[in-house]
DNA sequence: TGTACATCAGTGAACGCGCGTTCACTGATGTAC
DNA sequence: TGTACATCAGTGAACGCGCGTTCACTGATGTAC
């Protein structure tokens, strides 16, 4: 049953992607191999073929999801657009597709190095993005401050089982980041 | 070995003690009851004789986490004093005794309605707390992305690899706090 | 107040289950001549 | 270009392990008289 070259490197994007959407979705622990090569349309015995160990996994399918998050931003980002639609409730109500520091922000604290080094590199090109390239100091600063207004609110928005404040708190961000 | 209420009372509030810390350090899905048993000077068999299920452990074990840092803000908190003792690096390397929201996060998102419940109840005494009791409705705004931004910087600055950008994001909320 | 009995907090072994990981096997693909 | 053989992607069963949960048991505590 040996595949091509090609179809192997295929399958091996196909089960990175399925697990980028699936920690997301669930949480990394609570996530298991057997249903994350299910997802991928695989039996779970040949994940070892492509992987070394799940916390590879684990790195690889994060810097993926910060990858297509940067690809959604576009070229020329700015605060005010990444904003709006960041702190929406379609955003709130998808984390499969959505950002991965909103989605797994407390489980990647825990994670190993070769993640956090991942997260810590997409988090970085997230900010340099946002800031435009400027070097101003106080610019970063704005953008620093932001982003974690961003990601906490759409934490937050998450949890709370009061549909009314949940959407309180993400416009109460938005306005926020709109005045500074 | 059956012991009087008093003690088995204290028992019980030992367990939930040492949950609130354990889940904030490792997680909720990464905590066994074993563990947490074993670190309440207990064996894994009697949890039952105090709780329903685990999930019953989590959603109290988050109300007192709450009610700690609740306690810990004092009387007449003001966004300034708080920002400054939440967004030190001392509470962020001690998860095990800080914030819920920005330890477990991600984690609460996905548990379940009871847990949910009780850390929206207390999400709203923290938010009331800060806003001072005022019903001006740009305070309780202003107050609710300066929470986002608290959380979402600790949460960030607790990934991130790289130390001196850790601190930034911590300093770049604190001021960014300072100035609105 | 003293005695007999029911209660139940805590122990430690055991339950079934799903986890991450390993392995023997299959057979199409890739390679060497 | 054709043939023989090595490679290896993918399958499915099995590994040991720790999980949440259950249970029979112990013996001090609480209750009833």
């Amino acid at each position: 049953m040996r595949k091509s070259r090609a179809a192997a490197a295929e399958t091996r994007r196909r089960i990175v992607e399925a697990a980028s959407c699936a920690f997301r979705e669930k949480g990394i622990v609570a996530t298991g191999l057997a249903e994350l090569m299910k997802a991928a349309g695989l039996t779970h015995g040949g994940f070892y073929k492509h992987f070394e160990s799940k916390d590879q996994l684990v790195a690889e399918a994060c810097a993926e999801a910060a990858r297509a998050g940067m690809e959604a931003m576009g070229d020329r980002p700015t605060v005010g657009a990444v904003a709006s639609s960041y702190l929406s409730a379609t955003h709130r109500d998808d984390p499969a597709s959505g950002c991965l520091f909103a989605a797994i922000g407390s489980e990647l604290a825990r994670a190993d190095e070769a993640t956090r080094e991942a997260a810590t590199v997409a988090f970085k090109r997230f900010v340099d993005a946002l800031a435009g390239g400027s070097h101003d100091e106080d610019a970063r600063r704005r953008v620093l401050a932001a982003v974690s207004t961003m990601i906490g609110a759409v934490t937050i928005s998450r949890i709370v089982t009061d549909p009314k404040l949940s959407k309180e708190i993400l416009d109460a961000a938005e306005k926020s980041l709109a005045e500074s």
